[in-house]
DNA sequence: GTTATTAATTGAATATTGTTCAATAAGGTC
DNA sequence: GACCTTATTGAACAATATTCAATTAATAAC
């Protein structure tokens, strides 16, 4: 077998899509062309940023969800924007925001496993200058991208 | 004019989109009869849930990010998933999650301004048995969806 | 290990969908 | 109003996806 499905995955994560004209004019009642030119004008103006799969995070090993909250070290506290783009990198971390309140960095993590977050946030402590992480762990996922999550 | 954007953002939001086959194809070098029986596979499967497009949010009015941790009332404090799926319904709602630790429910919001969310958070207090909340305000957004923002 | 059964891969034909292009209409500016 | 830019649209064309039937690979049964 050639075992396609990962590869797949990997790719529609963060692209190879297109939005369906078609279905959208017959939605809408409008032709076709109208959408295309209003579809590309989006895309060009960078209002449309891409097209992308949303999974069923469990199916694909990505089940565990967990929210960090970081401190900084105070070497590394004015610079939270650097340390959130180098832990934007990994491909586990769903989102990173730059925060208000008693922490500096919020991080949306989707591990395969508590030991895959665990390596994960061992990782981080010694890789980034981080003080604290508070680990909120998603005991149920009701909504996720936008998207209800049934069941 | 027609104004057919904002219906066209809606769409496109929670699906409205399809997997590239051709440009799929292409990139793993495989005929695209076998990418449409993998993709089908995934989807009946429900390994994909919907193909959506992903956003810059600043400019669809909903720059303004909050990561809201709720605790709720003594009376809803047994059914976090019940108020969590009221909250999942507010279409300004990216994603909710019922937590481990000190808060029951996180909430990430994605509104116009601080008036928008300020009305949301009002609104959320009296309908769904909430105690109290600690907003967490997104100050820069490094990452998104998986997606890295630039700029 | 051979046979039966199911799952996966693929090419060719077909159907569907998207794109280009040119014409027209609408909106804005002076 | 004259001019320029932006938006809408249909018809022809190009590209893409889907169906289908054949073939191969994997799995199960004996």
């Amino acid at each position: 077998m050639k075992d396609i499905a990962p590869k797949l995955i990997g790719l529609l994560k963060g692209g190879y899509c297109t939005p369906q004209l078609g279905r959208l004019g017959r939605t809408l009642r409008e032709p076709v062309t109208t959408l295309q030119y209003n579809v590309k004008k989006l895309e060009r103006e960078g209002v449309v940023h891409s097209y992308k799969a949303v999974f069923d995070y469990k199916k694909i090993n990505e089940g565990h969800c967990t929210y960090l909250l970081i401190n900084l070290e105070p070497s590394k506290y004015g610079e939270p924007e650097e340390v959130s783009q180098k832990i934007a990198k990994n491909p586990s971390v769903e989102s990173v925001d730059v925060i208000t309140g008693d922490y500096e960095i919020i991080v949306k993590l989707r591990c395969k496993d508590i030991d895959e977050y665990y390596a994960f946030v061992k990782q981080a402590i010694k890789q980034y200058g981080i003080s604290k992480v508070i680990s909120l762990t998603s005991l149920k996922q009701v909504k996720t991208e936008f998207v209800n999550c049934d069941n």
